[in-house]
DNA sequence: TTGTAAGCGTTATCAG
DNA sequence: CTGATAACGCTTACAA
């Protein structure tokens, strides 16, 4: 492996100081017309680029911004991802990004690497099994060295830390209301259990929106299952079970896995979709939009929150340190996307 | 913000030399127990992390590894990750991501980013716009410059590097296999054209199985689309025009979004699959996973790829540096799933 | 047992 | 116009 190219070996090389290479390179004023192309010339003859490990402890700043979630495959994620890039992009900043894959081990130590040099600060969205833990140290330990944190999506309140978050209850209510309006009487929920915030709230937001239509809310047709991102057998059994001989026309599930699966469930069970059973889903990804039937689904406009997310960071590194500490929340709107899991609006 | 914890505000703080607390956190020998403790204590309470930065300037080392892929949607990406971070961990290396969002302009300022002092090598699939442009200087300087490079899947062969593939002809010929096998004859395949490797390769496979079972190819029975991650309109046209009507029992596509979308035109046309129709598709993702029927896929073990191109890679770097430049290329063995788009093997 | 100094690649300041 | 020097945070000979 040859070496890089660095100032020095420029310098040595055109016999000149490395403080004229630099200022050369940087197209400073006090260097002379002549020295100066020659040193370019070389530069870019041998290509030379700035080795920004270098640069990056010379400034105390990275200009990076580190990404840290749970899981990639998620649209959603992607989207979020997108919309950081756009904005950083605009800024002048890298992204890079890690995974945690739901693992809590995995979460602390990719802050870590973060943390400690690689990135000016980080966005991320918690694991499953860090909320499970409720171990937040190695955030509040983050925060506390000073590196601005931006959470998104799978929160916790009491971190002190500017969030940005969808807003689920209404998101919910969206999905739900549109179930209620095409004529919908018995709305079924699949969600999870409430220690995830995100099934927590949709949770609210679906009783609320069956309250505010007088509707009663059954807790027969409310489905709890200890899964997120993934479903094991024993949820894809529960959800089957649950949705057996019951008489409903509706179903809300939080996220597309469990809406795939369920309407899988019904169209096994001779139901047609969205005559009999209408299905609506909370998050908008590939799963809906290439099922057969294609769901309907409450967008969570990811890119929106992904710039967001990356513009209070920004904000955050680029303000004078002194200023006095504040925390903003922002709600990121949802909308409904309608597709053939359920009927037209009479 | 706070400035972060340094040996030298230790040093300061404890009145000792920065030499002397940087030895003591690393327990050498030469410190007094006495120190040690002290320093160690004091790290301890205000929670000092070195400086990773400082640290690989120091060191010429990161050990990072970058991942530069297309579009991290594909769970086959994120199984790829998986499989590089898991060999990353187990030689104590890190791991950071970026997305070229199948961008030319991204891939190359992410290779920058990446080859200027953040990683010490990396691991890529080209994006579609670099297979399209044919260029690939962004690549060849890095390699120029002594940045280890492996690329997987989406590759091309001029550039010497170490290469990591799945063996997409003979992936193609298992799938179109057992479409012969339970008893197709008339199989169509749904492709992409052939700027694109695996497109081009899986195309060959198709028609070699086709082949040795004696079936002739039929021009008519291949589509040829120029999308490939996405489907715009046109493409999703041309594949409905493309199925219309064609006396065909099987399809094979080369992923899963070809797959679905003919999936769905087939049913649409009140065919049953796989009674009438049977489908493989290549790419064992979700979407096959959760489509109702559940298709037949031919997996490419994500997974195994990553680990095999991590330690490729790991390899290269732990070399020592004079060794002669040689590059090996790897092919990944994929294997049939057997889902409920394709009849039981008589 | 502790401290000094050089060096990793840069840039900024100040002197020549 | 050019160059020496210090500094960013850390490690490691080498002195003391």
């Amino acid at each position: 492996m040859k070496r890089k190219l660095t100032l020095k070996l420029i310098a040595k090389e055109l016999d000149v100081s490395i403080s004229t290479v630099s200022k050369a390179l940087r197209d400073s004023a006090e260097i002379s017309e002549d020295t100066r192309q020659k040193i370019k010339a070389f530069a870019k003859l041998y290509n030379y680029k700035p080795n920004n490990i270098a640069l990056s402890l010379k400034n105390r700043k990275t200009r990076t911004i580190g990404i840290i979630i749970p899981q990639i495959v998620h649209h959603f994620f992607t989207t979020v991802i997108r919309g950081v890039e756009q904005m950083a992009r605009e800024h002048n900043y890298n992204v890079i990004i890690t995974l945690s894959n739901n693992d809590f081990d995995k979460e602390v130590l990719n802050m870590e690497l973060l943390a400690n040099g690689s990135t000016d600060g980080f966005i991320l969205s918690l694991s499953k099994e860090t909320m499970q833990k409720d171990d937040f140290r190695h955030l509040t330990e983050a925060i506390d060295q000073g590196m601005p944190v931006v959470m998104f999506d799978r929160i916790v309140d009491e971190i002190p830390c500017d969030k940005v978050l969808i807003d689920d209850r209404e998101g919910a209510k969206l999905g739900v209301n549109h179930l209620i309006k095409t004529g919908c009487k018995k709305i079924a929920i699949i969600t999870t259990e409430d220690y995830i915030t995100i099934g927590k709230l949709r949770t609210k937001g679906y009783m609320e929106a069956l309250e505010s239509a007088g509707i009663e809310v059954d807790k027969d047709l409310i489905l709890k299952l200890d899964a997120i991102d993934e479903l094991n057998d024993k949820a894809k059994a529960r959800i089957k079970h649950f949705l057996k001989g019951k008489d409903i026309d509706g179903v809300f599930t939080i996220n597309e896995i469990f809406a795939v699966t369920a309407a899988k469930y019904i169209m096994e069970a001779d139901k047609t979709i969205p005559e009999d059973v209408s299905i609506v889903s909370f998050s908008d990804g590939e799963l809906s939009q290439h099922f057969v039937p294609s769901l309907t689904t409450v967008s969570q406009h990811g890119e929106e929150m992904g710039r967001k997310a990356a513009e209070l960071l920004i904000n955050k590194l680029e303000r004078p340190e002194e200023e006095v500490e504040q925390y903003t929340t922002a709600y990121i709107d949802t909308s409904l996307i309608e597709r053939e899991s359920t009927k037209r609006v009479k």
